[in-house]
DNA sequence: CTGTTAGCGCTTTCAG
DNA sequence: CTGAAAGCGCTAACAG
């Protein structure tokens, strides 16, 4: 399995020109004649021509490689936001090469050096850490944001209003009534959880309702004692209602709901920050503040294209409104019994 | 930002050795001596040396680099696939690289290029089409098949017993007592569908029961007319049991029966190919072929490892077995009312 | 329009 | 143990 690969030194062999003149034909820089053009092809074709990317990346000293590097491949809220940078990334001709760090910087680090390493043209990440960015930078390569910012470096940026959405999803229970609402966030110190603690604050503010911290609880991402976390503020903070700051803890949460035979809303209503499928199938729906993830990622990729075009431009945040989407988990409290 | 990248040459004269002892040193390859090996090492740390991935690539004529390709990044099956490869592959120090193809022979075969490209150590795909093992093998880059089967080359490969699970879910709704069970199954030429196609059908032959081909549908990944043809087939097939040969299938059918108001299992069975967390979440549960999913991600990353440490071994297959799981959604089918 | 030339950063003999 | 030298495949001046 020791096979040579075609080079262009082969190709201009074959078709009687220099590698110059090969180069050129292959990628439609520059002045070549139709007929050596015609030959250059017809011979890359024969002999199974492939550009040696390396080569040309040691060269041009950059690569058509963007990394992304997202939380969690298994969340669909990650996995969708992947999706969304490829579709862009894939139009402007850049191949994306996604890793998962698993929110460990350790991890996130290991993939940032291989995008230098490789030379990538841009960097897409869902910071786990503010180092990231910070050091690609001092190397000169582009970084965006994506979902939370982190940098202590200006660089692009496309978020959702945490904070808002947090509040509108908060203001909801309170006008249903709730008086008592547990908030499920992520132990992290990221600006999503910070955004949306701050937006449940808010909401009560607005409203006059005093925030009962014991009602605040954080959760790390895979906790082992998830459940117990949640059965506790259930035991000790007797809420009404519970919201939950992302789309892992409300499946936490539903579980604990479900566990403990609560029926939907009559005797707990539940709200989740990010909505995802299983959201529509249960039964009944969950109230949710719904995030445009996709088009999260493309305009992420989009600011990135931008950028690589055209690096004086100011940094730019694009901000996105996430969106109420109300559905049968939520309802008022049930009449207090004596 | 054209920051110029800190070289092996800057190393070498800021420890005032060769460039070549710089090399050694920072790959311990051969004989450094230990103050030369410190030097240069601090050196490194100091300046943020990065290795140039191209460099080496192009000189070692093959990189630490993986390619993966899967169908689709939005459904778990793919996404826990991947993640499964990418736990192998980071600890034998290889970076995975990824990319999907939406089941697009076209998008399969440019990412393929691109791995071709790159030198990839190797490729791991869920194949779209025959032609990539081919073309990869043509220029001496290995590669396994995961979940299917379609390389017209000897290659590693690590799949399920479609045909075994497919038919234990059918015999599992033969045995209920049901006798018009309808079968969904992605219109492709996949060994994946035709194995549970298989086994619907093997299942039947045991238990004497014909099988009514009305019942066999065959649906395009994300077809548009996903619901109109499962409308169609619960009105003109008239089945009391359904058995999706995917996830998604699975998604849709339950999805169709909850629109018409049917009432699971006593109006209608339902038995899904691949388990996945939504199927635990409904009322009731859903039936399911588990697979071991991240589990066959291992083995094909493992496989590929070995291959390129050892690449005379024989191709060799993995058949995993997978598992009924018997929820609420199976049962027998309603008395026939006159 | 085409060829010559040089060099990207790294590794690897091969002499010392 | 170390350095000199060559070359991986490609591109980009530049001179014809």
């Amino acid at each position: 399995m020791a096979i040579r690969a075609v080079t262009l030194a082969d190709l201009a062999r074959e078709a009687g020109t220099s590698r110059s003149t090969a180069s050129r034909a292959l990628n439609g820089r520059g002045y070549v004649s139709a007929p050596a053009r015609a030959r250059l092809l017809a011979a890359a074709d024969r002999l199974g021509y492939v550009p040696n990317a390396s080569a040309r990346t040691l060269k041009q000293q950059t690569s058509r490689v963007v990394g992304v590097v997202v939380t969690d491949l298994g969340n669909e809220f990650y996995a969708r936001l992947a999706s969304g940078i490829e579709q862009i990334l894939r139009d402007a001709d850049y191949q994306m090469v996604l890793v998962a760090d698993n929110s460990d910087s350790e991890q996130e680090l290991r993939g940032i050096r291989t995008f230098l390493a490789m030379r990538a043209a841009g960097v897409i990440l869902t910071p786990a850490n503010h180092a990231p960015s910070s050091l690609l930078a001092r190397h000169g390569v582009w970084t965006v944001e994506v979902d939370r910012r982190l940098a202590t470096v200006p660089c692009d940026a496309v978020v959702v209003d945490n904070e808002g959405g947090a509040r509108t999803a908060t203001a909801h229970l309170l006008e249903l009534g709730h008086r008592r609402i547990g908030l499920l966030a992520a132990d992290t110190d990221w600006t999503t959880d910070a955004g949306r603690v701050a937006g449940y604050r808010m909401a009560h503010a607005d409203s006059g309702v005093p925030v009962d911290e014991r009602l605040i609880v954080r959760i790390a991402f895979h906790a082992p004692d998830t459940a117990e976390k949640i059965d506790a503020l259930l035991d000790n903070g007797v809420p009404t209602a519970i919201f939950a700051a992302n789309n892992s803890l409300a499946e936490a949460a539903w579980n604990a709901i479900r566990r403990r035979e609560l029926v939907l809303p009559r005797d707990m209503s539940l709200v989740g920050f990010d909505d995802v499928p299983w959201m529509t199938m249960v039964d009944p729906g969950i109230t949710a503040i719904a995030q445009p993830t996709v088009e999260m990622g493309r305009r992420a990729a989009a600011l990135l294209v931008r950028r690589v075009d055209d690096p004086e431009r100011d940094p730019r945040v694009e901000l996105l409104d996430p969106e109420l989407v109300v559905r049968g988990s939520s309802g008022p409290p049930a009449p207090r019994v004596a």
